[in-house]
DNA sequence: AATGAATGAGGGTTCATTCAT
DNA sequence: AATGAATGAACCCTCATTCAT
């Protein structure tokens, strides 16, 4: 499904890779709705070099999405298979998806990419069936509360993700928002007084509910 | 400071009021860049009609932010006269903020504000102060751990605040956000295990990054 | 064409009389393309009064004209008849218009208003009739250079009597159109050196032209 | 002063010559507040291309300002180098601009343009400064009226610069502009009648004037 | 292959005109 | 009869996308 790409020439790679790194920053800062003509100018490169390299900004959206679903997938491995307990593995995979800030792109690539794109679900159902392993020994091992749900660390994640609103300087706002991870993590410890209301969704759910839009 | 308007006539009223309402949804839903042309058809108006009440953009907004902000003000007095301890009057203010839901934009309203608008500054002043209380008292009181400030508080519901993004039914969406919320008031009790990192905001300390933007 | 309207009542028609002074007014400082809702506003009425008066805005615009095309043709019959040469007559006749300022709605009635409009072309018919005659008096008094037509004449006061362009105070740019008026006329006494060149063009000429237009 | 502007590809030059020919002639016709897609169309070009141009209506206002004003300042020269006198430079120079037949906008420009932008000041100042020594040369030799203002002489070519309103074709009324014209230079000469009432006015108090408005 | 230029569609805002009180 | 309110059409400007060099 997103194979039989003939290897690039070395500049028009370094092109590509200029623009993509230009437009994570660029999302991350105005918003995933950001004239491409500023990503393109900040890569250095004209506005139709970015439109031969993507076709339309859905692609670079995917781009920028799937280049984020790989490292998260790549972080939750790492965490995983380097630290001693799985609560401290989650703990620490949730500090890099901060760091990796998906979250500037989420909603774009939850509304706007095919459910059966390939590369995409391959690298989110990785990421995620990992997650979801952590979380289930986590509970075993009695370290995190029982009655959350791998779904809520991915939304806690996604709203964490996000920049706040207003004039809050951006590396402020990252130490913000792992500060606010941290108060999380308290609250997901195992005993915790109060029980969890609402829904304990997982991806399966959110998935689902999307293919019921007939939007 | 209400600047002496003479009480609309009573169908203009209802308008101004479904205009307002309509605006409150639209803002959370799509951000508060959101079409206006979306907000009158929802308000089941013309477009005109929603100039006439708000002359431009940023009064809809003004008006929106301060109505969120005054009913805010109005729930932390409540919570703060009816409940027993200052930590359940926080408990409980929090889910009301939630229920209002506009706090997603009233961050950034307030940059597009002028500082010295008086409503505003007191409808605020006014919530912020009670909530300020709070805290401070839950934390005498050894219930809410010290190391966080109401900035945290205010910043946490902002985040809740948002709708998740894609294609999550709206009713659910709001249980969610009362789930996460009780998880992280579950954090935010005394006696947790880690220290927070990260910088320890005041409301004051955001107001003056917004004083020092050059923009 | 334009009788058969039964006399208004008595605040009607201070109505009517109201909001075609502010019409004058408005039009003088703004042009003839003035909101009509600020010249309902300095009439102190209602826009809907203005519109229960005047259908439209041709409507108003020609009121406009023919209240100062009437006035204008008053002024010339008393020049004519008060001084002493046909060519005062002009002179004093040429001053007065330009305080009339007939030019302000001048081009719209140019444009717009219909050819067989007959309270119009009679009140504007006998105000040129009459100009005629003193230039062709002053003409054989050699008094006036023989190769200006009334035509002339009255495109000379067209273009001064619209208001200059820029920042100029009302007052001093009235000022400045009566000291342009007296250059002109010491351009159009006899003895003059050079002859003329380009079109001498009647009234006819232009509402012949006018008639050829499609548009 | 003129910002660092690396050459513009062939066909965009072009272009850009296109669009500011039609906004000179639009302005013209229509004022200075004409719709910017009536200049585009004349111009064949979309409107988007007019504002890749040109950001805003000010620039366009301000570039055709710009351009009216050197091809005076170069024809009051040339007329100054060529003439052997005076009063006949100045009557070339008069007839030249009415042939450039952008006075009519350029005051309102004016209005509109900072008044440090050092580019217009240049060419407007040059401009100025050489005709006021045509007139003061003129009236030294005695054949200019003593009473007459450079001032007057560039409002009178605004009042001729703009096109009667009405049905009149364009070559038409630019031959009434130079017989008109003709018929005021006969007023200028020395040896007249009458003195001149109203305010002798220069071109700082009109810039003066402008820079009291608090608008 | 890379670039800058051109385009059309969309959203903000104003105003002439019609409608309900 | 008089008023204020509501409406749609027009114009400004921005941006995603396509085209010519």
């Amino acid at each position: 499904m997103a194979t039989k790409e003939r290897p690039l020439r070395a500049d028009a790679r370094d092109n590509r890779d200029r623009i993509l790194a230009a437009a994570r920053e660029v999302f991350v800062e105005q918003g995933p709705g950001a004239p491409l003509e500023d990503i393109s100018r900040r890569a250095g490169t004209g506005i139709a070099t970015l439109y031969r390299r993507f076709p339309d900004r859905k692609a670079l959206t995917r781009a920028v999405a799937l280049d984020a679903l790989q490292r998260t997938r790549d972080e939750v491995k790492r965490a995983r298979d380097d630290e001693p307990t799985a609560f401290v593995a989650l703990v620490r995979y949730m500090h890099r998806v901060l760091d990796i800030r998906i979250g500037a792109v989420f909603p774009v690539l939850l509304e706007e990419i095919p459910f059966d794109d390939e590369e995409i679900s391959t690298a989110r159902d990785e990421g995620v069936g990992i997650m979801k392993e952590l979380v289930a020994t986590a509970q075993e091992d009695g370290d995190l509360r029982p009655d959350v749900t791998h779904g809520d660390v991915g939304m806690l994640l996604v709203r964490l993700s996000r920049p706040m609103p207003g004039p809050i300087p951006r590396e402020l706002g990252e130490e913000l928002a792992h500060r606010h991870l941290d108060l999380i993590i308290d609250g997901l410890r195992a005993g915790r007084p109060g029980d969890l209301g609402g829904p304990a969704l997982t991806f399966d759910d959110l998935r689902s509910m999307r293919d019921d839009q007939p939007t």
